[in-house]
RNA sequence: GGACGCUUAGCUCAGUUGGGAGAGCAUCGCCCUUACAAGGCGAGGGUCACUGGUUCGAGCCCAGUAGCGUCCA
């Protein structure tokens, strides 16, 4: 083995021959254990936040696999409608300079297809570089024909249930993508921008309490007030009592509209006078359904004003209502069309004022463009009496979420849970089962046939499929279950479902988790007829966030490829990475500039170990988590030292009796009888976190014991044995070597796969095993019976001592090589059993010359000393050690425990501390303060020897 | 405006039922000792955001304040 760990040498061969020999598929025996992996975005490429999912999946997968269940990760990406489309036709235009439209609807999803072909490898390669078991043969798409299949049945099923309608709605318009959005694709951003104060003329000669003949109402959106159909003031308000039910006349279109009383209307805002346009705000448009006011649309699909508003009644029934509008205005954007509005009140004296005003402005999240409430045709889902069951299940604990406190977002948002829109304007998607006749009367079905049959529709009627396509979302809620082969009930269906654990991010809970908790349990029953769950826990992992504590986005330049750190990457290819290609080309100076700050040097390679490793020692149960190189550094650091470990034990191993053969004459030392008590009690500390997801805090205890039990001590340890050891201690030694490192690496490998399986290969046949691999074996199981708890106390006893002398070295720096000779003073009966049985550890690792123990009356030197318990070590200083520094030195111990001392001493003085507290602390308070008592006298019996030289 | 979360060492973060403040990185000193300088040994470093309450005892429980963050309106 090499003196460095190198992980480029063995990572990808490892992951290859694990594929090609089938190692990831269900093992068919056990208790069966899935995951469903979150479908990432075909498009796109695994980012940060993925890898820490996927490794937190994989070390699941890996350790229940270990652990003898029947092991499914079932892998596969989602179709990714409107992100999809847009990079397709981004591509087109740049390649070809033609829009979808030139190619036709048919066509341009053949170019999809291609494309997909093409570069929708590159996730399932980073997936394969992160290491993860996923069983590739069963990758799926949400766009394969099965589960196409499980959407139209899912759709047709809900529509006969009445749990689908189709309806004229308001729904989040994105005038650039030309498509509704779903209510969680819109981004809320505040922006400062102004408030309106129009005055609007009351008709009729009415006059308003203090004589005016117009009302004033406030707007941020003056272009809409073509559309307003009323004006509400708050019933309440005693300003305006008299002018409910009279008639405003609506500048510009010279329309009557009416004043109702409404609750909406808010007397402390403004002049508590509201403009009421129900077509364009989703306010509005309740109070609209409320007064039953007409709904007049004067957008088209661009957001440009139209030549005559589309009027329709409160249902969304069309209505023969005239609402003009001056040609001037028409096909302008809504933008340009605000100026002009603002400029004709201005002129017509009814601009009353401007004011700055703080507003919230939705964005569609893809296109970046402010989103329109506009009145369309649209599918939704009715999601309350879904909704019921799926809160249900969560109350009932069928459905755990950890951390627990995301139930509760869980809930709150079920709880005022909207009717989903499904329908979006694309080309890209499940296209709907719905059909029209030629008189707009909708057939819903599989397919054409089958429409045609079920409403007896003669051949000659002419039926056109719905132009639209479903909402991505609405196939991966059927995720769990639509890959496994429903609609049929398959073997796997019932094998691998619910699936046991989903591990996803806090944002996409109400995107994806509730709604699959929902479709999943209408559509799946067990055999009692009862709703079947998805999953039974819902892991939700923080975010990664930049160093800086930001939010990764490409807009920024703050992404980083999970396998650049693995790999490492160069300075200017990270630049070209962050820089080309953007969206937001303007942006690209700033994002290099922070690149070349934050990373000089590039990134170096750490390899997938270090990265999972990472990650999950990142795993803690925050929200947010701030991606730190450090950390990385630091844990490929781990790597190595556990190679290093490695190959110190198979030197000391190879070739050589480890008594794994006829030969049992084995004679453990302590040393050996301790770690074998150690690693049990980390088998049941590690195992004890995995089981509760605190990847933390397993992979903190996996590092604890590695580098500060099993590297700084035991092989320390080891070294007088195999120097000086008779046969039999030497093979015992050596026995607890190779044993210890092979379930070490068992131990870990769910966490660290590579390393922990190439170490092994050379390992396992030492201890008597010939198998390929590690991540088919058994995971290490705790056993009490080898935990020594003597043997614990023991050598805790020998680090104390090895650490005493240490210290004194370290702050009188004396060198670590210089042969010490040592005097111990006080030692009691124990105290010289364990001398004695343990001199040749003692003399090792602290490096003494000679150990004298005085008896009774024995002259010491003038030393300088460590104390053991009531035992004293004295290294004589003759020639070695300061007087003034050793008197520093016992000084500075004695103030530190003079401080912990007075405030032990100030507890057991309390009465009230004394007479309430549980014996068992007062006891340990007790037992403090004698110890300390005992050490601060020594230390000052020590002061006066060295002074009265 | 409403809801939730966070604030612990220079940095990134742990801290189980309330009972002696921890880790990694960084810093300082000494060491190229035959597993490892991506290392070894030793050391220093905290008003646990602030104020008050409950308690014999609070980083932890309760109330309030400030700052930051996320979601919703």
């Amino acid at each position: 083995m090499e003196t460095k760990f190198n992980p480029s040498a063995i990572e990808q061969a490892l992951y290859q021959s694990w594929e090609e020999k089938g190692y990831f598929k269900p093992s068919g025996q056990g208790d069966s254990y899935s995951i469903m992996i979150p479908p990432p975005n075909v498009t796109g490429s695994l980012h940060m936040g993925h890898a820490f999912q996927d490794t937190i999946m994989d070390t699941l997968i890996r350790y229940k696999r270990m652990q003898g269940n029947n092991t499914l990760w079932q892998v596969g990406t989602d179709h990714a409608g409107i992100a999809t489309q847009m990079v397709v036709e981004r591509k087109l235009a740049a390649e070809e300079d033609k829009t979808r439209h030139d190619l036709g609807r048919d066509a341009f999803i053949d170019r999809i297809w291609d494309w997909k072909k093409e570069s929708g490898g590159t996730i399932t390669k980073q997936l394969r570089r992160l290491g993860a078991s996923v069983d590739w043969d069963r990758e799926r798409f949400t766009m394969d024909e099965g589960l196409s299949e499980a959407v139209k049945e899912v759709f047709v099923r809900l529509h006969k249930e009445d749990l689908i309608y189709r309806g004229k709605r308001l729904v989040n318009w994105d005038p650039k993508l030309h498509t509704a959005i779903s209510d969680l694709e819109v981004e809320n951003k505040d922006k400062k921008g102004s408030m309106w104060n129009l005055r609007y003329p009351l008709a009729d000669g009415v006059k308003t309490q203090d004589g005016k003949d117009y009302i004033v109402v406030a707007t941020t959106r003056p272009e809409t007030m073509l559309g307003d159909t009323g004006v509400a003031v708050n019933p309440e308000d005693e300003r305006y009592q008299d002018l409910i039910g009279k008639d405003i006349i609506l500048p510009i279109v010279n329309r009557r509209i009416s004043i109702v009383a409404d609750e909406h209307a808010d007397m402390e805002k403004g002049t508590g006078c509201v403009k009421i346009t129900p077509a364009h705000d989703f306010n509005d448009n309740e109070v609209g359904k409320r007064h039953q006011l007409p709904m007049i649309n004067i957008f088209d699909k661009d957001a440009a004003i139209l030549s005559q508003g589309e009027s329709y009644d409160f249902t969304g029934k069309a209505i023969e209502l005239d609402a003009p509008i001056p040609e001037r205005l028409h096909g302008l954007d809504r933008f340009a069309a605000r100026k002009a509005i603002i400029a004709e009140f201005e002129e017509a004296g009814l601009l009353e004022e401007i004011e700055d005003h703080s507003l919230t402005v939705p964005y569609g999240d893809r296109s970046g463009v402010v989103i329109e409430p506009l009145l369309t045709d649209q599918w939704y889902v009715r999601v309350a009496p879904l909704a019921e069951p799926a809160v249900q299940a969560v109350k009932d604990g069928e459905i755990q979420f950890v951390p627990k406190q995301y139930e509760n977002m869980y809930f709150s948002w079920m709880n005022d849970v909207q009717d989903w829109c499904i329908s979006r304007q694309l080309w890209w998607g499940h296209r709907i089962p719905a059909w029209y006749d030629e008189n707009g009367q909708v057939y819903v079905g599989r397919d054409e046939a089958e429409v045609r049959a079920e409403n007896q529709l003669a051949d000659d009627v002419k039926l056109t499929q719905d132009e639209d396509v479903l909402d991505t979302w609405f196939s991966s809620a059927l995720w769990t279950f639509s890959t496994l082969g429903w609609p049929e009930q398959t073997p796997d269906l019932k094998t691998f479902h619910p699936t046991d654990v989903l591990v996803t991010g806090f944002d996409i809970i109400f995107f994806w988790v509730a709604r699959m908790i929902m479709m999943t349990m209408h559509f799946n029953k067990d055999e009692n007829g009862k709703a079947q769950v998805p999953f039974k826990t819902v892991y939700v992992t923080g975010l990664i966030r930049d160093e800086n504590g930001d939010k990764m986005s490409k807009s920024k330049g703050n992404v980083l490829d999970p396998i650049d750190m693995i790999d490492g990457i160069d300075l200017e290819s990270l630049v070209e990475k962050r820089c080309g290609n953007m969206m937001q080309p303007q942006l690209a100076k700033k994002i290099e500039k922070n690149t070349r700050k934050a990373f000089e040097a590039g990134i170096e390679a750490h390899g997938t170990d270090a990265l999972r490793f990472t990650l999950a020692a990142m795993a803690s149960t925050g929200r947010d988590i701030n991606w730190d190189m450090n950390r990385l550094e630091g844990y490929r650091n781990f790597c190595n030292k556990l190679w290093n470990a490695s190959r110190y034990v198979l030197m000391n191993t190879q070739d050589q009796d480890c008594g794994y053969g006829d030969n049992q004459d084995f004679e453990y030392s302590l040393a050996d009888r301790w770690i074998l008590g150690q690693f049990e009690n980390t088998v049941k500390t590690f195992t004890d976190h995995l089981d509760n997801y605190r990847f933390d805090l397993a992979a903190n205890t996996a590092y604890e014991f590695t580098w500060n039990q099993f590297c700084d001590w035991y092989l320390e340890l080891t070294k007088p044995v195999l120097n000086s050891g008779t046969e039999a201690q030497q093979r015992a030694t050596r026995y607890t070597l190779i044993t210890v490192l092979e379930k070490l690496l068992r131990l870990m490998h769910p966490l660290i796969p590579y390393i922990t399986d190439a170490i092994w290969k050379n390992v396992a046949p030492l201890t008597g095993v010939n198998q390929d691999t590690i991540m088919l074996q058994a995971f290490p199981t705790f056993d009490a019976n080898k935990v020594d708890e003597a043997a614990m106390a023991d050598l805790d006893w020998v680090k104390q001592f090895i650490l005493g002398i240490r210290n004194i070295r370290g702050e009188m720096d004396i060198s670590p090589n210089k042969p010490l000779n040592t005097f111990i003073k006080n030692a009691s009966a124990e105290d010289k059993r364990r001398l004695t049985e343990n001199q040749g550890f003692l003399q090792g690792l602290a490096k003494l010359e000679s150990i004298t123990v005085l008896n009774e009356g024995d002259e010491a030197p003038v030393s300088s000393a460590a104390l053991v318990g009531e035992m004293s070590i004295l290294i004589p200083m003759a020639g070695l050690i300061d007087v003034e520094a050793e008197l520093a030195r016992i000084d500075k111990n004695i103030e530190k425990i003079a401080k912990d001392l007075a405030r032990v001493e100030g507890k057991l003085k309390n009465d009230n501390f004394v007479s309430k507290a549980p014996a068992a602390v007062i006891d340990k308070e007790k037992a403090k303060l004698a110890e300390m008592q005992t050490a601060i006298s020594k230390l000052e019996e020590q002061k006066s020897t060295i002074k009265a030289l």
